[in-house]
DNA sequence: ATAAAAAGTTAGGTATATCTAACTTGTAAA
DNA sequence: TTTACAAGTTAGATATACCTAACTTTTTAT
């Protein structure tokens, strides 16, 4: 049995090296970083998770995870799409509501709760942020897509998730009335820094090209 | 913020002086021993409560809850019904499966998500096992309820709750094909040790008084 | 009333997960 | 190619929650 920070040490990796950029490897900072601890502080549970055979790693050297360390981390990741999905969709949650509540839900431990959940959700691929959903035997769907930066000009397409899952972006996105499905016609682009005019919901509106790097369209 | 252990300590303070019998104190060997721990970490736990203004207690004293430790210790059992609830209700987890997981999602913090559990359960008065759910402000419905132990000869009861939780008791009532709404008529009772005869479902059984004691009825 | 038993506390130790400060290793630039 | 900086590790400390063993206080029974 993991404790809930090793589980958080896995997910982190998971996202790290293939969610984020498929380069399969972390550093100790990078990882600590983004956890929100000192670089020591990773550095201890490295050797407990090598241990554990949970990840490959050699001293002073990159991180990646192991096959038994990628099964648990994508069930954690199963674990955390199928509670977004439910507060989503059964509890009304707002978009930008959930994540740090399944942030939570996500270590609770019943295999039968995620079966069970997944069932009365009606198997669900994808959750509210449009990411794929790893199914029961940990099989994840890789999704081919276009960030909204790569769009051509005049030409429309359609959101189908976020890269970014920090509270200050999804406020963003739903200020903008931005949503799964919403079509996004491109105007034009600066060529000076990216930025990009767009329609939505017939407003047309100014993003930063940080922001369109973000959004998932197909 | 309470820590998860400090919530299970709350509660099985609440559990013991309350719900069990309306002494409203409990010692500290009978508290660790409910816990599963040793009188010296409760001990230590108890200590840090007292600091936090969560109980009443002194040195070699009886523990009792204060006012704001019995708030917090309703609303964690106000969530553990309300999950309780979803699990039987949504997810078809049965009576005796629910426990187990509802010890762990009664740590969810997040006041937004029980208000909108609550509210999605149609704001249950009752959980699976009959007990009271406590309302939004903490109010908890008296329950002033009957063991059938207490049963005259010759009577039928309907079956509310058990007082019960552990696995073993709960599968028994399964068992038994015992549950909520269940009726029972009680024929007769052997003087000597207690045991009852009762009708379940047309059959006729036989039960210890231990086991009456922990069913209760109206 | 006192001695034995029960109840409860203290002291000192372990494991987890974190930190800071000091040290080592690897890499990139002058 | 050497040196300086970035990356990573180690050592020692803290807080939580648990333990055992020894001690103290309270209760109970003779």
């Amino acid at each position: 049995m993991l404790s809930f920070t090793e589980e958080n040490y896995l997910k982190a990796l998971l996202h790290i090296t293939i969610e984020v950029e498929h380069k399969n490897e972390a550093g100790t900072n990078e990882l600590a970083s983004y956890l929100g601890v000192k670089p020591a502080t990773a550095t201890d549970m490295l050797k407990k998770l090598k241990e554990k055979k949970l990840i490959v790693y050699e001293k002073y050297g990159k991180i990646s995870l192991s096959g038994s360390g990628r099964e648990k981390a994508v069930e954690i990741l199963r674990k955390h799409r199928l509670w977004e999905t439910f507060l989503h969709e059964k509890l009304d949650f707002s978009w930008d509501e959930v994540h740090e509540v399944a942030e939570q839900l996500e270590h609770i431990q019943s295999q039968k709760l995620v079966d069970k959940l997944d069932k009365f959700l009606g198997f669900p691929e994808y959750d509210p942020h449009g990411d794929a959903i790893p199914n029961a035997k940990g099989e994840l769907k890789p999704s081919f897509r276009k960030t909204l930066s790569e769009v051509k000009e005049g030409t429309t397409c359609r959101m189908v998730a976020v890269k970014d899952n920090t509270v200050a972006f999804l406020k963003y996105v739903s200020q903008l009335e931005l949503g799964i499905n919403t079509h996004i016609k491109v105007i034009g682009r600066q060529p000076y820094d990216g930025s990009m005019e767009i329609v939505i919901n017939s407003n047309t509106i100014v993003v930063s090209q940080k922001f369109a790097d973000n959004i998932l369209i197909i």
